[in-house]
DNA sequence: CTTACTTAGTGTATGATATACACTAAGTAA
DNA sequence: TTACTTAGTGTATATCATACACTAAGTAAG
């Protein structure tokens, strides 16, 4: 049964298969989301996570990777599979299923690129979403709970700041994913005895105080850090 | 260009969509893992995962699981989507695409089921694994490395022992697991402090020495735990 | 019935880590 | 020169993790 049902299954109709992204950025105290408006029915006008169809000669991550630049001219960042969803009926025109990913841009390279290159395409604040397109509101609840639980064991944050970075500005960062203050002193200290931040010779230009020390983060460090046996966790 | 793609790729060709699960099982001191053997080519003769293509009419989930008791009389486990599997190359006849679910089975149910309802089904120690087919030796490995990360902050061990255990046995599971000892009076001490399992009045029985106490896990005490923002940890 | 054997069951002291907390330093702008 | 803003730093305390060894209870064998 099960073994003839496989050898067969090649001529039974098959769900279409696509890939959508939840595309994260911070700017300046908030996380913002990646949203296009879609041209066409279903959802005609209304706002849904970036993605499309799989291509039967590339992987999904290819896929994922290939969508995001094509839809919205982000390229480059990271990217890694959040899951999949298969509900029957999360698509009306038919069985769709969708692997669904999540990516972290660095906003500096990327402000400009979303609003010319793809006029439908907009940030929001991911406190302030509009109504979304099949179950992408669900995607994306999975997305910021998988970004939460992450960014603490691992480091992943950087992934959303620019190269270099002040540590209040590192500090503000997991305050706003983790919605919860830090202490300023503890948060630094368990980040500095990581060792995986490297202290630069600069400091942050054109503020009307006391300019911050700026910070890159080390991934080679980061990676001895890792063959220590030490985990990271802020 | 993205709009227009979407609209018309339902007429593309897709790739076939399969589950695969890694039923997980612990017999006195091993961790095992529910193999078929393959009745056909490509890889015939080969152990494999357990698995199949997804119906139209059903969610992902749901395949998971009927393929699981199909082949193997599995049901009514713990069931979990682990990560979606799509090589361009995996399956040498064409494109497929497998989502893979882990699973956790109580052996003491199923060890008689798997052996006689589907005779090309066993057993194997996941540190003597025989060649498998496809990428489900790799599939394996993101299912160990997975259970090994989630057993430790969710309580998914208890999936894998009969509903009344000893808290050795409890243990004797996380060192199996984890690959490493576990000082005795600490680990009970961690998870008494829990206070999400619950003491019987009853002791193992035909032991040959000092019977020991049995638990029971709470699922209601560990709710309540969890609202209370506490979070499972061992 | 006594002894040997096996596993169950328990507490404490020490070190490590997490937390709570407040002032001085440096720069800009008025 | 003063006011304002943010940067940058240390310590004391509480909590948690770890290391560690003996007595209790039952079975089996002589």
């Amino acid at each position: 049964m099960k073994n003839s049902e496989k050898q067969y299954s090649y001529e039974y109709p098959r769900p279409a298969l696509t890939v959508d992204c939840v595309v994260f950025a911070y700017d300046e105290g908030e996380l913002r989301v990646l949203l296009i408006k879609r041209g066409e029915e279903p959802f005609l006008g209304a706002w849904a996570l970036p993605g499309g169809f799989v291509h039967m000669d590339e992987d999904l991550d290819t896929a994922a990777a290939r969508e995001l630049e094509e839809e919205t001219g982000v390229k480059k960042v990271f990217l890694e599979q959040l899951y999949t969803f298969g509900a029957v009926d999360r698509d009306p025109r038919g069985r769709v299923v969708t692997v669904a990913y999540y990516a972290l841009v660095k906003l500096t390279n990327y402000k400009l690129h979303a609003s010319t290159d793809a006029s439908d395409a907009a940030w929001f604040s991911v406190h302030d979403l509009p109504s979304l397109a099949f179950d992408h509101q669900y995607i994306f609840d999975v997305a910021f709970k998988r970004l939460q639980a992450k960014i603490t064991y691992e480091p992943i944050g950087f992934e959303l700041l620019p190269n270099k970075f002040t540590l209040t500005q590192l500090q503000r960062l997991y305050e706003t994913i983790l919605e919860r203050e830090i202490d300023k002193r503890n948060f630094r200290k368990r980040l500095l005895a990581m060792d995986i931040v490297e202290e630069l010779d600069e400091v942050e230009q054109d503020v009307a105080h006391r300019a911050a020390r700026l910070y890159r983060f080390d991934r080679s460090s980061y990676k001895r850090y890792l063959k220590e046996g030490f985990e990271f966790n802020l």
